[in-house]
DNA sequence: GCAATTTCTTAACCTAGATTATTAGTAAAC
DNA sequence: GTTTACTAATAATCTAGGTTAAGAAATTGC
């Protein structure tokens, strides 16, 4: 497994010494995932946050008629967890399964909470990830309740036009809020449009 | 003004010293803003923070239909900002303005950052309050794609008893989603199913 | 205290997107 | 290399919630 993602992610944002890195990569436990398989089930309490090396995964709940609906989807370079149930450690109301076979570097609360308390700056990487997080979910509850399903599929198109090309257009539908119909017919529209 | 709502607020997450907090209220610059002005306009540049300390403020935008779409309802205790033009330096796509005469005091961006140097310790604190608006704005998107009208009405009705009386209705149906008529139309059924 | 504005209610009608069903393509498993 | 299981396309039908309109009630301002 590689580290250089990781720590590049986080010289993005503050600077570590030498050895506060091997202090922090010490407490990562590698992990690889297939296809499919659970990260995270619904009801279990949510132990670490996860970043992904290579791969991708998604955050996802199941509403009452039984249908998915993603909260998150993480290709490589994120992070990602049941925020909820990691701080109130109260059984999650998510699910978190791998779309392709993952690397994962994973880092238990435990663990996170005594890198807060041994390397301060951590409070500030965390602190700055989050509020871009926050921003970015702003932005898409802006657009669940502004925009239609033709001008969200759009904004999907042109903000993650990688993930356009490697996901199922089912799990597409599913992150912008309509079912995998629509989704077909919206494309062919599109497509319809642009000849 | 009493800085005794907000002392509280932080001593929820960190301990400070009598000089931290003597440096922390020298920060703050008290506002009072009457019903209906904005303490931000779409298109500026957001400088500060505000904490509620009496009233009501709201963040929303404007669709391109005209109607107003609420992400945040900050009664008394809470903080508001437009995070995302706080951070990028971007102009706003916010509106925030007060739905009754408020109380307010102000963390300018300039003398949040040193308060980040001066006392690390905020930095714990934002990040833990960071998180648990994420938590909080986490559900609210999972409640918008995954329940009906009327089930965000009567979620509304129970996590925010206190709003559900001070506010007029409309700000309400702006909130969870519906044009004020439906939302008129959920009470009275409400109303009709409890007798 | 009265006029002006804003908010709320009700009801008829309309539409974006869901549902259901059928058929076809694609990938994985044996 | 054929069976099994996802994934996608298309179309007919249905419905939750929007739109429009018009009157009633409540607030606000002077």
């Amino acid at each position: 497994m590689v580290y250089s993602l990781i720590l590049s992610n986080i010289a993005k944002h503050i600077q570590l010494t030498k050895k506060e890195e091997d202090l922090f990569l010490s407490l990562l436990e590698e992990k690889k995932i297939r296809k499919k398989q659970f990260l995270l089930h619904e009801n279990e309490i949510s132990k670490f946050t996860a970043f992904v090396n290579k791969g991708c995964l998604r955050s996802y709940s199941i509403d009452r008629n039984g249908f998915e609906h993603i909260l998150q989807l993480a290709p490589p370079n994120w992070w990602i967890a049941d925020l909820h149930s990691l701080i109130s450690k109260q059984p999650a109301k998510l699910n978190i399964d791998a779309l392709e076979d993952s690397e994962l570097l994973l880092l238990y609360r435990e663990d996170h909470e005594k890198l807060f308390s041994d390397v301060p700056k951590f409070e500030r990487f965390f602190r700055i990830l989050t509020e871009n997080a926050m921003a970015a979910t702003h932005s898409r509850l802006l657009d669940y309740m502004g925009l239609n399903a033709q001008e969200r599929y759009e904004g999907f198109c042109n903000r993650y036009p990688s993930l356009m090309r490697s996901l199922p257009q089912k799990q597409i539908a599913a992150y912008i809020g309509v079912t995998p119909e629509f989704s077909s017919k919206m494309k062919a529209d599109l497509l319809r449009k642009q000849k």
